[in-house]
DNA sequence: TTTCGTGCAAAACCTTTGCAAAGTG
DNA sequence: CACTTTGCAAAGGTTTTGCACGAAA
């Protein structure tokens, strides 16, 4: 095979979560495939009421946004972001491919950095004798456009 | 003089503290003053309901510390965490003395790491052109204790 | 068929807001 | 005195829960 980053190619993306979904017994509904479909295809953030925004025709009840995001994130396909505003955002995981935000305080939109320097931090936290360790990492400011203002 | 750092000494921290309040117009009110004191001593974050707690025999109302958590957060004298439970904490802020934290997914407990990695990622976001660029940065893990179990 | 997911409604939770009274500079 | 802060109550916004029905394996 060439390369499988499954990053490449929309469809496998959406494939492997979906098998990542079975083997982990959680059902593969309608709402999850939409859902899944979404956020494979436009990578930024989103939250639940947008994302139940974002499936057409009220394909299914905002609550059950909420609780396929969590369930989906909990098997480690989507991930959460917390930008600190009082409302959590998801976004597909692409695999070990981690990067940041930087989000404007002013207009709110959202920049993806693609690089991560926490790696010496969860090292750090290892070698303290934590577990199943992981981060949250955001960056805030006013974006250019904001500042010309 | 010999080093000025607020840090060594509590009720310089305080009386900084204070003296920021007044830089900002800001009343020196006596719940204001409670929660500095708890807060420059107790040096973990705490929540609106945890410092509200700790404030002897409800010496204000609890919208007050979140009014008043707001307000000095908003002119530097505090710094507010967020990991990621839906709850806004607040801590002290020793200057520009920047640090991050881990937090048990288990028993919630946090741990200070005193280094910040961030920096490098901050001067990108400047580079790109934002302005008042700040960051969050939470590690979280299982604590040895909680791993035992 | 057995287990899990969904819809609807209602609750829970943290935080913010309105307004008159009280406190600060 | 002018202005900010407070208390109380009530609202706001996001997320969670209970339970009967419907769907997946």
């Amino acid at each position: 095979m060439p390369h499988d980053h499954a990053h490449d190619r929309p469809d496998a993306a959406l494939a492997k979560a979906i098998d990542k979904l079975r083997a982990h017994d959680l059902r593969v509904t309608e709402p999850r495939k939409a859902m899944l479909a979404i956020l494979v295809q436009e990578h930024g953030p989103f939250s639940a009421e947008e994302l139940h925004g974002k499936l057409r025709a009220k394909e299914c009840d905002v609550v059950t946004v909420y609780r396929s995001l969590q369930a989906m994130e909990e098997i480690g396909v989507l991930r959460r972001c917390d930008f600190g505003d009082g409302t959590y955002r998801y976004e597909f995981n692409h695999g070990e491919h981690h990067h940041h935000h930087i989000i404007c305080r002013t207009c709110r939109s959202v920049h993806t950095l693609d690089l991560c320097v926490a790696d010496s931090l969860e090292r750090l936290a290892r070698q303290m004798g934590y577990q199943n360790v992981s981060h949250t990492l955001e960056v805030f400011g006013t974006c250019p456009s904001c500042a010309a203002k």
